[in-house]
Formats: structure tokens, sequence, C-alpha cells
DNA sequence: CCGAAATGTCAACATGGCTGACATAAAAGC
DNA sequence: GCTTTTATGTCAGCCATGTTGACATTTCGG
């Protein structure tokens, strides 16, 4: 009898625990991507925006298949934020160089520039986290996080680690995935998100 | 000179860092919420209803103005998911006991039954993700969320999880909480979200 | 009794997802 | 060289979910 309530405490806590850790993902990632808003907002942009400049910023002359595949979203989706990007001169594409069908897209330094500020407050906001968690905490939250991802995710987030890092060319392992592969709901839009 | 590069190195790797942080924030959570979205589709539902749905069954008898508080929406957009919920049986509502003017949320029987269905996946992502990592880790994965949180937030969390965990009566200090405070990106859309 | 609080509701609008249908240019294959 | 694929863009319309503003109702509290 003893050993059953154990068992079943034992059961209450894990699902307790678990549902602690998602709570936690929750409210940190609507409070973390909460700050970029009011610098979008002054801008007339959005999230979605921001997702698209970060990235950008990220992997300089991505192709849209690439920064499709990294956002998950339809190319008419895309289309709509990255062309006003481009109108509003934050970002400019340019045919590759061996592939001219592709349109490399980069950053100008306005869009640099918007990109700093916008990331800067995230940045912080992490350091702070960082800083007070200590490093044995940070190399824990980034084990439990690439935990959470999926297998193909993981991989190639990994293998873009261990390279240069995307700065150096776009990570292959990123643009080999699959665009549109399942229902990405968070946010929603909202969720969605705190950029990126 | 050898100590300026090192000092700009020192800075190259310390964004670096924080960079690696936010996409991994990113990637993890997009890929977190992706799932349970199948099946709020199959029912013809959204990421806000999870939300809501997760958030009464969490707080049994919440009152309306803390749901508000913990979704960081207006009451307009909730009544509107709150409202086909209660439709459709998922949520009932009834008077406080003592303020009348209160209509407590609690889930049904069937509302329950979809929480559980939806939130069992999630579970087992966070589960695995943590059984991979082990406790230390995931010790450190929950003091960074936390730092990333609003200060504001991170006591009311903690609070929250001092006392029984929302489950015997809505935590005092959530609902303290002001509802609208800030803007909410992400996401994702939403992003909003992978819910809750 | 009266003001404030908790809730609901109508109306209108913005963002950012999605699908479907095409169009164009360049690469690739045969 | 002709054909097929690929990379990209675009138009049109729909849906989910957020927002603001204006009110109405019920109930609490002093």
């Amino acid at each position: 009898m003893a050993d059953i309530k154990a068992g079943i405490n034992q059961l209450f806590l894990r699902e307790e625990e678990l549902r602690q850790g998602i709570e936690l993902l929750f409210y940190a990632y609507r409070d973390f991507t909460g700050e970029a808003d009011a610098i979008l907002a002054d801008q007339g942009l959005g999230r979605a925006h921001h997702r698209v400049i970060y990235f950008v910023g990220r992997h300089p002359a991505i192709t849209v298949t690439e920064l499709l595949s990294i956002l998950r979203i339809t190319k008419q989706s895309l289309s709509r934020v990255l062309g006003e990007l481009v109108r509003r001169g934050y970002i400019v594409q340019s045919a590759g160089a061996q592939d001219r069908r592709q349109r490399l897209l980069t950053l100008t330094d306005k869009g640099i520039a918007l990109e700093r500020h916008l990331s800067e407050t995230q940045r912080q906001r992490v350091a702070r986290a960082y800083r007070r968690a200590g490093a044995e905490a940070v190399e824990g939250f980034k084990t439990v996080l690439l935990g959470l991802m999926n297998e193909e995710d993981r991989a190639a987030f990994m293998a873009a680690a261990a390279a240069g890092r995307g700065d150096r060319g776009p990570s292959p392992s990123l643009a080999a995935a699959p665009a549109r592969t399942g229902p990405t709901p968070g946010g929603a839009g909202r969720a969605d998100g705190g950029d990126p």
C-alpha cells in the first residue's frame, strides 16, 4: 500500500515537474518575446519582420528557400514581409553567382542597424539570465533546449554550431530541411513570438 | 595589441554565445509548440483554445480576470475562444461563491480529456529532453528560464511553485498581475506558440 | 444609494498564417 | 535543343487571433 502510494506520488511529482517545465518555457518565451515589439511598432513593423531581419542578418546572402525552411512558413507569407523590408530598404536582393535564379538576401546598413537595435535588448536579457544562473546552468539550459527540438533540427543546429556558425554562408543543414514540414502553432500569431 | 584582440574576441564570443541561446530558444519553442496542433486541428480548434484549456485545467475555478492576466490578451480576444469552448462543452462557468460577479471557469470531463490528450505529447517531449539531459541540466534549464522572465512574473511563478502549485486554487500572485501589461510578440504567433 | 469592479458584447480593423492558381527565368537532364 | 525541374514571385481570398473603443449588466463595497 505504501508502495502504491509512493508510486502514485512519484507519478504525480513527475507530471507536476513536467508541467512546470512547460510553463516556464511559456512564461519565459512570452516575456522574452515581449521586448522587441515596442521598437518594431515604432517602425510600423511586426514580429514577422523581426524574424526575417534576424535570420537574414544571421545568414548573409541566404536564399529564399533556406529562409523559408528556417521560418517554416509559406513563400506567400514570407513574400509579404520580405517585400516590405526590401521596399523599405532594410534588405537587398542579389542574383546568385552560380545559380542566378536565386535571390540572395542581405541586410543593408539600415537593416543591420535595425537588427542590432532589435536584438540588443534580447541579448541583454539573455546575458542577464546567463550571468545570474552561471556557466553550468547555461550548459544545462542549452542541453535541454536541444533535447526539446526535433531530431533533424537538433542535428542541423549542432552542425551549424560546430561549423563557424551561420555567418560564413548559410548552414547547409538548415537549407536541407524541407520547407513547410508540419504545422507550427504557437503563436502566433503570436506566438508567436518574441522573435526570432 | 594582443589584449585588444583578445578583448574583441571575447566580445565576439559573447555575442555569438548569446545569439546561440536566442536561437535555441526559438527552435526549441517552435518544435515544442508544433506538436499539439494536429490534434487541435482535428477538433477544429487553434492554439488560443489550447492555451485556455491548459490554464483552466491547471487552475480549476479560475476567474476570467486571472486567466486574462496569465494570457496577456484582451477580454474580447479571450471571449471569442472561451465562448466557443463553453458552447462546445469543454468548459463550464459558475458564479463565484463569495463574489457572484465572477464566472469561475472549470474544465468538464470532456475538457479534461482533451487537455490530457493535448499536453500528453508535450509532456513526453519534455520528459525525453529531461531524461537525456540529466537532473543537473534540468536545474540549469529552469534557472535560466526563470532568469529570462520579467521580475514580477518570476516572483509570481516562484510563489506559485512554492505553494502547492496552482491546483489548489488559482495562484494569487498570478492573479495580482495587471492584465495587458505590454505587447507580447512572438508568437507566434505566434507564436506563438507551442502552447501553453 | 452610488461608484467601482467583473464580465460580456458589438463592431471594426490589423497581422500574419494558409491554400490555390499561375507566371517567369534559369538550371538540369536527355 | 527541347523538356522538365527548380527557385522565385504574385494575385486573390480565407481564417485565426490579436487590438481598440464603446456600452450594458450584475454585483460588491462603502
